[in-house]
Parts: C-alpha cells; structure tokens; sequence
DNA sequence: TAGATTGTTAATCGATTAACAATC
DNA sequence: TAGATTGTTAATCGATTAACAATC
C-alpha cells in the first residue's frame, strides 16, 4: 500500500485524525471534506489530502470523505485490531493511573502484567491487574512474550532495565522515567514521554515575548 | 535579547537540553562542546549550535560551552525562577499521579489548589494539598489568581470549563482531558497532552513496514 | 451536465545541515 | 602562536501550501 516510508509529522497526525473521525461518527456525521475537516482540527485541506495520500486514495472526487470508512482506514494503519501486550513496571503514582486511565484495548495493546520491587505494592493490585514481584519478570515475559514496556521507573533505573527487557525480548518502550532512553538496535522503538517538559514548554511559551505556540 | 520569535521546534529542545545540561552538572562535567552535546542528545551540532544562537551567544570559540552558565541561561529563558501559580481540576487516577509526580515548583510553577466534583474526594489530600469542592472555584481564583490550569477531567466538560476558567483569567491550560481544547484568545496558551496518541504512535512504528520514529 | 472536491504536481516556506571566517 | 570551537551565513533538505487537472 505504501511505497516510501511516512515522515514522522504525518505519523503523529495520525491518532489525532482517528480521535477527530471518532467524534464526528459520534455526531452523526457521515461524510465530510478535507476543508470542513482542516477547519475543525486546525489544519490546512491540502495537509490533510496530502497526509491521507500517503496511504492511497480514500476520498471520492465530488463527494469527500465517508467518516466512518475512513476512521477504519486510519485505524488499520494504526493497528488499533492488533493485540499487542503490554507490561507496566513501576507502580507508583504514575504508573497506577496509567495502567487505570490509558484505555489500552481502543489501541490495539493489552496489558497484561504489572510489576514493582516495593514489597509493600506487591500483592495489591490495579486496573484488574496483580502487581507482582519484578523478580518473576524473567519467567513472565519468557512464558507471555510481551512486546511493549511501559516504564514509571525512577531514571537511574530506566537504561539498564531497558536493557535487560530487550534480551528479554521486549521490542517497544513507552518511557515515563525522567530519563531518554538511547537504544542502539534499530528494530527496538522507544517512545519517551516528558510531561516535566511539556508543562515547561507551557510556561515559557505564558511569558515569552511574543507567545507562540 | 530574541530578536524574532523562536521557532517551535527549537521551543521543544529547550527542556531537552535543560535536562541534559543538569545530567552533565551531576556528572560534574564543567564544559561541552556543541559536538559532544550532540552526541549525546542525538542531534546535530549545527543544530545545538542554531539553537543557542536564537538566544544570544553563551559559548567561547575554542573551549565551548560552561555547563552551568549554559544550564541556568536555558532555565532563565525557561522561567524556572518564576513562580506561576497553578491549579489542577480532577482529582481522580490521573490527576493524583500528575500532582504527586509532577515537580512544579522545579520548573518555575506552584501547584496551588487541587478542585473535583466527586464529593467522596473532596476532603481528602494529594501531594499535600486538600481537594476542594468545585464550587469553590470562583472564589478561590479571585482570591489567588491562578495562571495555569491543569485540566484532568472528561472530555465532555473540558471545553466549557475551559472557557469558564478563561473569565476567571486563567492564561494557560495543561490539558489531559482527551479533547484538543481550541481558544481563540490569542492570549490564552494551551497544552495539549494526549497519552493515548502517543501510545498509537509507539503501537504504529512498531509495526510499520519501516520502523521509523 | 455542472458543481464539488479529490489526488497530485509544482511552488513556497521553514528547518536543518554544511561550511567557514571570527576569535578565544 | 596554533588548535579548537563558536557564531553566522549559505546550501540543502523536507514539509507545508497552492494550484489545478481528474473525476465523481
């Protein structure tokens, strides 16, 4: 379907397309243009075409698009019917209300084990799930394959973690510790997550000069 | 001392290399060199070098850059100094975690007053402040004029509670209700955090044909 | 058919990279 | 001084925007 690989800008369009087709298929809207689309999300019609050109023609010349076609489309591309699981380790705070608020399921992930060295959090449970003892990890992971660790670790710990749960197997990192992982292998994916960044990002764009976005 | 507005892109380096500049001070490193900094923050030197630049110059051809000069310009135009008072509404899985997490006052902000609706939570405390009934909000604001809201709550009252906020003069929103919140007050800033794309974003890369970030 | 809107090519804009003179 | 590395200008690259022919 793709012959040239899709440049990061348009990657992370995607999931806020498939968040924008979500709510207009909950209001009943069944077919709509690159412009009405643009207007709503804050884009221009032709990055919109352009973006969903990278994967093939869904439109029809004349009419738009079909909404809830392409809220499918997007969300093939996105795997939102693969099953892929998922491991929390650290269950503080953070890593609580993850395991609890993100909706894994809607994006084609599981959570399927939760993990801290706190004795005293092992045992309890969250989001339905035991939280066990990261000694039983070895055995987990060799028994369940997880691909995805989702990581709310302290960022001392972080690196050499990631490194024992790539010889584990593990292929995906969505990283909440303070902390940017750097993996060499190619066919490992790291996503960091910075939320002290992203509110300083929002404070210095409240006092600068000319605020920007 | 900026002449023209800086680009976005190099807006969401500088926490990047506020971080890094701090990880250097802790290993005690008293100089860098654009190339060295690049190294380890994957990027490139001209880039650092760029970046930099749009601020002024802070570096000495032949030796580079001082670690902690540089790190405390970088935290001067990031306004770590500031002290930008913030309120955080919702107090549920999510909104804990981000207040018991989260280090505001590193990061020039002061988490101030914590507000839900759900009166089995009001009463109770997180990181060390009480949660308060959202019907004292009105007063609360023209009592401490809050600057930052961090918004923890359903997407369907996101938006409405936003704008009511904006009356009560709040300038900036940190938005984790998973709804794009669109001010026209060019005033008013807006961050908007949404855990589930990035999660589709780790999900599609790992699948994609080319694994590509 | 005429009107609308896509898919796609070309033009523009902006960000990154390369190069190098300035200078510590 | 010679070596190193910045600050800054120019070249390149890539993403966004504009334009328009194709077509529903």
């Amino acid at each position: 379907m793709s012959k040239q690989p899709i440049s990061t800008p348009v990657i992370r369009r995607l999931p806020r397309y498939y968040r924008f087709l979500g709510d207009l298929e909950r209001e009943q809207v069944e077919r709509i243009s690159s412009r009405e689309l643009a207007q709503r999300m804050g884009l221009s019609a032709s990055q919109i075409r352009q973006d969903f050109n990278c994967f093939g023609g869904f439109g029809q010349q004349g009419y738009g698009y079909n909404v809830t076609e392409l809220r499918e489309i997007i969300g093939e591309i996105l795997g939102v019917k693969s099953n892929t699981g998922c491991i929390l380790i650290g269950a503080g705070n953070l890593g609580k209300a993850i395991a609890a608020h993100v909706d894994f399921e809607k994006r084609g992930c599981r959570l399927i084990g939760i993990f801290d060295c706190d004795p005293l959090l092992v045992g309890t449970s969250t989001a339905g799930l035991p939280i066990m003892p990261l000694e039983t990890l070895d055995r987990f992971c060799e028994e369940h394959h997880p691909q995805v660790a989702v990581l709310c670790i302290p960022k001392d710990a972080a690196q050499q973690l990631a490194d024992k749960l790539i010889s584990l197997g593990l292929i995906g990192f969505w990283n909440f510790s303070h902390y940017d992982l750097r993996i060499t292998d190619p066919h490992v994916i790291v996503e960091n997550v910075h939320l002290g960044d992203s509110l300083m990002t929002l404070a210095y764009c409240m006092h600068a000069p000319s605020e920007q976005k």
